[in-house]
DNA sequence: ATGGTAGGCGACCTA
């Protein structure tokens, strides 16, 4: 099974290239963040055509999840235990969405950007993090994916320039902390050993044609997820050009 | 300290 998460900003205006993306490199499940899109607003027909469902989240202006598969979608679930508000639904609920898709349950994560260390998000963002890990806890024993855009550089390896983000949120202690708790409780990160690199480079000021970066999407797996990984990559490529995200997809194929 | 770009929406917010 080969498997993807990509924060697309925007699935809406950006579907040729989700649609040219999974056909070439035959991806079975996408976990999509940043959709902008409720799912009655889902370009679902040219999907569908390609054999993909489609169970989603969303809120019309930011944030959205979902999942895309052509194995399959069962079970969905949208949000976890005690996730925290931050708005009104549906905008609260539109940062995680669970789907088992082949037997695999593939949670699709637009982990809280925080804003500001000193911002009320800031909080918040801990605040969601120690309540994912909480309700993962009870997921470890079936083969589960916690994949998506986490918003944490665990290491200084993972910024650009550590000097230029020293007041800025992504790298701070208990960020990362938060980030390396997950592992504490079993969760194997599967990408940085063989995907190793930046997955976003800003809009600004050709961050990516100056390589300057940041590795902030990730894919958790369980114990016996973890155990068929046979490899990941980032598909750097879908970042170049016009029309291109802020955020390469990584993908991540598993021998079940 | 600021501003640079992008998307969606509705005349400004988020990242």
């Amino acid at each position: 099974m080969r498997l993807a998460t990509w924060n697309v900003n925007s699935l809406r205006s950006r579907i040729d290239r989700v649609e040219a993306f999974l056909t070439r490199h035959d991806v079975d499940v996408l976990a999509v963040q940043e959709t902008k899109a409720r799912e009655d607003q889902l370009p679902l027909m040219g999907l569908e055509s390609l054999g993909y469902e489609v169970a989603a989240a969303g809120y019309s202006q930011w944030n959205g999840v979902a999942v895309i598969s052509r194995v399959g979608i069962e079970d969905v679930g949208v949000g976890f235990d005690d996730m925290p508000a931050w708005g009104d639904p549906p905008v609260a609920e539109a940062r995680a969405i669970g789907a088992t898709c082949g037997g695999v349950r593939v949670w699709s994560l637009y982990v809280p950007n925080g804003r500001k260390p000193d911002d009320p998000h800031y909080a918040y963002k801990l605040d969601w993090l120690a309540a994912l890990r909480a309700a993962a806890r009870g997921w470890l024993d079936a083969p589960t994916a916690l994949v998506g855009d986490w918003n944490v550089c665990p290491t200084d390896d993972d910024v650009f320039d550590v000097q230029q983000f020293r007041t800025s949120t992504h790298v701070t202690v208990p960020e990362r902390e938060a980030f390396a708790a997950f592992a504490d409780d079993g969760w194997a990160e599967v990408t940085r050993e063989h995907a190793p690199g930046y997955t976003y480079w800003d809009y600004y000021r050709q961050r990516f044609e100056r390589n300057r970066g940041l590795k902030i999407d990730f894919a958790y797996a369980s114990p016996s997820l973890a155990a068929g990984v046979t490899g990941a990559f980032v598909d750097r490529d879908e970042r170049a050009g016009t029309g291109a995200s802020d955020h390469a997809p990584v993908v991540v194929d598993v021998d079940l």
